[in-house]
DNA sequence: TTGTACGCGTTATCAC
DNA sequence: GTGATAACGCGTACAA
């Protein structure tokens, strides 16, 4: 910057200043900054920036999975106001293990994020103690809860367990199962979906749980044993629609008719369900508007903007196709 | 740091070189600065560490996108062993745009990553410049050229082409179609694979280009239009497993079996692919392994260790299952 | 509108 | 094994 701030004849404060508050320069001043800039290709070093600032122009986001579309999706939704509010993302991947979470979280808020975006509600004691000490605003996402560290922008697991328990009660099924990874979100749907279906007399719901990441093998996989188990006429509650395609797979190569012999939920929305054959019968989430408000929330904070609603309930929706 | 000094006895110098030098401080020394920094819940300023020792343990990855979960992968592959060696992964979305990509890397550079993963071989001059200038370890991946910018670890577009058309045209298939997305990787594989036909006396390949992302509901719309122009008796060229299952589903829904009326074969050999029904010929790309080596090759610059391969050219296996 | 002086929190160097 | 000191490259209050 010094040597820029030479070539144009000017100090270096005015340099920054033309980088930064480009309306503080006069015109001439700083076209000629500009232009000595990319001669030199002088690239800014944020690192010393941030120092001096106290401000990182960085956002930590944690996500359970990189490789699990549906959080790919909500953090691209959420980058994007970010990025062009010039902030960038640095992203963490954290698995569904609360002790990991702690780690990452220590590490990530060493880069002293300006703000941070976590993937649910529930933390270790330590974490949201380390959370709470960096004093950056927090937006919790992928659930609801009266009590959020800052902000929250979800919906409630709860809800949709029960409200698809009814629904599909209503509806006339009175025989479920359930296909589930072993997620603690998918876990809290699933205990208020047998819940529900308790109070209503149905007791014996058969569950067919997959280890860790959710795709079609293990839906297949899940499906096959519940087949094997002499399942039928039933009404299967998937914990994803990637796993419900499995599940509608495994039906297709056994001769299964589906929903004439069984009937599949899915959950997410993602944008395949609507293009199976037959097409899914899912419970919609609207990651983007989690991902467009989860970043609007963040960026009112960092403009000192007062943010109104601290709990933003996005709600659901059982959008019914064809395969239930 | 400094008040963790004062609470243990010690020098700020001293807590540094504990947390970063260990072996180089005493015990017990040692054993009280760690119990007051779990006290007080110390968090170290990377920002400044970085300022100082010009290292920012930070590692930038340019992906054209972040849902296209190929990419995902390969970078989840790629954090882990950085990861453990102590860097973390500072992600840039980038489309398939060259000049999006350019201004990206000014930003992404700016925050002085240590090494940076770029996906694919072509970058604009300008890019190329600010890339070399930082004078960092650099790998590009998912093509190979003799001439990287430093390493580079992927496989030949053109040789998936090429050994695609040879392979089938030798099966006795002699009618080829094409979905593709507008990807500039799948196009140089298309032109190869068509070049290698027309050497055989095939011109007529019909071509259906859906626009920008891969998934489901396109490769269907690709597929419909295919279908609708009365082709048949084809093989059809996917440039992903996606788009493939998409082709796949929209010949189930038409009655058109595979693959007595038509072959598929997808790209990538993503899970899914050996799941679906019938299940997907595609091209197998390792991505774990790309992932694996470009980390390795970064961690060996890193360490200043030599790197002795600069072009890793990892191959790719043709897949047969039973959709051709 | 521009420049001066200082400090941000850490690490490298050198001395002890 | 430990401590003092000087950078690292920039932003900002304040002065001009």
């Amino acid at each position: 910057m010094e040597s820029v701030a030479k070539l144009a004849g000017v100090a270096p404060t005015t340099v920054s200043r033309a980088l930064n508050h480009p309306d503080k320069v006069a015109q001439k001043t700083r076209d000629r900054i500009t232009q000595v800039i990319q001669q030199t290709g002088y690239v800014p070093n944020l690192l010393a920036g941030g120092l001096a600032s106290n401000k990182s122009r960085l956002i930590a986001v944690i996500v359970p999975s990189l490789v699990n579309i549906v959080y790919a999706e909500t953090i691209q939704h959420f980058a994007k106001p970010m990025k062009e509010a010039g902030y960038q993302v640095l992203q963490g991947e954290v698995g569904y293990d609360l002790e990991e979470e702690e780690k990452l979280i220590a590490a990530v808020l060493s880069r002293r994020p300006d703000a941070i975006f976590l993937t649910g509600i529930h933390h270790s004691n330590n974490c949201r103690r380390q959370l709470l000490a960096a004093n950056i605003p927090i937006v919790e996402t992928w659930d609801v809860t009266p009590t959020p560290l800052d902000i929250v922008v979800g919906f409630s697991q709860e809800a949709v367990g029960k409200q698809t328990a009814d629904f599909f009660y209503e509806k006339g099924y009175r025989k479920f199962a359930i296909v589930s990874a072993e997620d603690h979100r998918a876990t809290l749907r699933n205990a208020s979906f047998k819940k529900t279906l308790a109070a209503k007399g149905i007791e014996n719901v058969a569950v067919s749980i997959v280890p860790g990441i959710s795709n079609l093998e293990l839906g297949r996989h899940a499906a096959a044993k519940l087949f094997d188990e002499g399942l039928h006429d039933s009404l299967i509650f998937c914990s994803s629609d990637t796993l419900a395609h499995g599940v509608l797979t495994e039906a297709q190569v056994r001769g299964i008719s589906v929903p004439e012999d069984i009937s599949i939920v899915g959950f997410g929305d993602q944008n395949f369900a609507a293009f199976t054959y037959p097409a899914l019968t899912t419970v919609r989430i609207d990651r983007a508007t989690m991902g467009r408000l989860s970043a609007n929330a963040l960026l009112c904070r960092l403009n000192n903007v007062d943010v109104t609603e601290k709990v933003i309930d996005l709600g659901f929706e059982i959008v019914v196709r064809d395969t239930a």
